[in-house]
DNA sequence: CTGTTAGCGCGTTCAA
DNA sequence: TTGAACGCGCTAACAG
């Protein structure tokens, strides 16, 4: 809690040596300079970075907006973000606005009072017109979720070609009776899941019956998954799979299924997204396709940065590569 | 961006009396009240937080520091912290350190910056000495784990009592043969349920084999879980109940059981700590002691606080309410 | 009830 | 190579 001037004193020198030997290294004598060095460690001297960051109008943090770091999901990629951040100098302040649009909007306050330099935000949906005026006054990074219609730079996957593949997979494996347990949420990546799911099916010439297609919760939860595979494995005729639009989903389904009397993959296939900790370390292994989180916010951290240093050729879109799992919960269809 | 100066003059008063406005709202007459906020409005006008908390030499920040956010049972505690945080005006900054002490040390020297008010500690291991000189300085709180022999106020829950129903349950059951999944690191809570483990056995005149604990990863991985059950499981008398320090182990366990033919809780009894999310989703439902998390992070952030406003009378331990939960793992023992 | 003024601790001119 | 002095935007005396 020593204040420079104090090392300054201590040194014998003025507060203008001390400041410079902290930041432009240029231009100090290599005796003043290690005096000064004995006079920090002696009085544990660490700069007040809120007079530091007041003189030079920077906070040097990077706000993360995120609704609900309990989600594993979220909570990979606040940890890619993390460590980027500790990396560049910068801390982490985290935001949990619980899905509110009031919150995130509190949150994004943040910039205007100095707070953060500037913000990543996870999970805007796709309606998020209302953020381009904080857009253009403070650098923003949209991760995994976005607006296409509205041009802040996001870092993604790709997930219709994403969808695609897993698809063509159940596709080649047999499957023609596939149902899909979508999101009743408006995120960009459920509405491009969805409609690759209904593109595939059409590109394959296999009729997309809407009796197949069911919204779960906003939040993807387990219990919503599984009443809505219950749903669907009554459904006439049954589906041989059902694509999840998320792991915790497809674990509600084979719970369902197995509660029914069905065996996964026997007797009908299901397949996840995303592929966080936690969901695949049970039986039946999950088949998923999943998702490089700690680099999405990797990625999202360094995008950010390069605008808060207000470089030139900010890419608008950053896509990273996903990946097909194969397990166990998927297999052909059972004949007859 | 606009400056207090700049309402001030937009307003036709001085910069005190928006000040004034904005922090202790006594004595501004309401004609100019209004006129200062509607400058405040047309300006878009947020106050710096770099200048008043450079002025008032405090950064309303707390620090979060935590070895891992992604693993469930930390993320919600600091999903408790964060509430408490926002309600009361502060923001949360989190800090991970990998279980690197340097890391931990690195986080708290944020504290002599000025970049936080204060700390909460998670995972701190029980030689924590260190600790001490900055404690001194600066308000500490541990969460979850602390070291009994250092003076930092903590939150945690009975650990010992907790495991000691666990044991009590399962010896009603009628389990003699009664094995532990402990770990190989150096929290308080591992001691303290591995010595309530040893203490009920001796306390119900049962005997305390050697052979039936065994310690996994210090990380409680799900995957050491396994691989340590499987050991547990050769051993001969097998045993009938398997008590782990945690869910995900308690989940290795089930796996492990699984694998080598054995079923749950038909053939053996198994049973984890914390109940976490994610974790109970699965057949068997897991029979567990419930922590509360959500609530260990709230209380944590609360006297954090107090500490922060020099309060006296800080309690030194708050304990919190533990639970055993009986799910589907656990069964008496098959006779013969 | 309101304005003037002096710092908070630092970085950054400008002179020496 | 170094020091003196100013000001970042704000709060808190103190005066009026």
């Amino acid at each position: 809690m020593a204040t420079m001037a104090e090392v300054a004193r201590e040194a014998g020198v003025s507060v203008a040596t001390v400041s410079r030997l902290l930041n432009n290294q240029e231009t100090v004598s290599p005796e003043t300079a290690n005096r000064v060095f004995a006079a920090i460690e002696k009085l544990h001297y660490e700069p007040n970075l809120l007079a530091r960051n007041l003189r030079k109008n920077e906070s040097r943090v990077i706000l993360i907006v995120s609704p609900n770091v309990t989600n594993p999901y979220y909570a990979h990629i606040l940890s890619g973000i993390g460590d980027v951040a500790t990396k560049l100098g910068y801390s982490a302040l985290i935001y949990n606005t619980e899905d509110d649009k009031s919150r995130e909007r509190e949150a994004l306050e943040m910039l205007r009072k100095h707070r953060a330099d500037g913000a990543i935000l996870m999970a805007s949906n796709t309606n998020s017109g209302w953020l381009l005026e904080y857009s253009h006054e403070f650098p923003l990074v949209q991760c995994s979720e976005y607006d296409p219609q509205v041009d802040i730079p996001h870092v993604s996957i790709d997930n219709y070609q994403a969808t695609k593949e897993a698809m063509e997979y159940l596709i080649e494996l047999g499957h023609r009776q596939i149902a899909i347990i979508s999101s009743e949420n408006d995120y960009i990546s459920t509405r491009l899941r969805l409609q690759a799911y209904r593109d595939t099916l059409t590109q394959h010439s296999i009729a997309c019956s809407e009796n197949y297609i069911i919204n779960a919760s906003r939040d993807y939860s387990f219990k919503s998954g599984k009443s809505k595979a219950k749903e669907l494995l009554k459904v006439e005729p049954r589906p041989t799979a059902i694509f999840c639009i998320s792991d915790t989903l497809a674990l509600g389904a084979i719970t369902a299924a197995k509660e029914l009397g069905f065996s996964v993959p026997d007797d009908v296939t299901v397949v996840g997204f995303d592929d966080v900790e936690h969901t695949t370390m049970f039986h039946p292994y999950i088949t998923t396709v999943a998702q490089p989180c700690y680099d999405l916010g990797k990625q999202s951290a360094y995008l950010l940065c390069s605008l808060m240093r207000q470089e030139t050729q900010i890419p608008r879109q950053t896509i990273l590569d996903h990946k097909l799992i194969v397990r166990e919960s998927s297999a052909s269809p059972k004949v007859g």
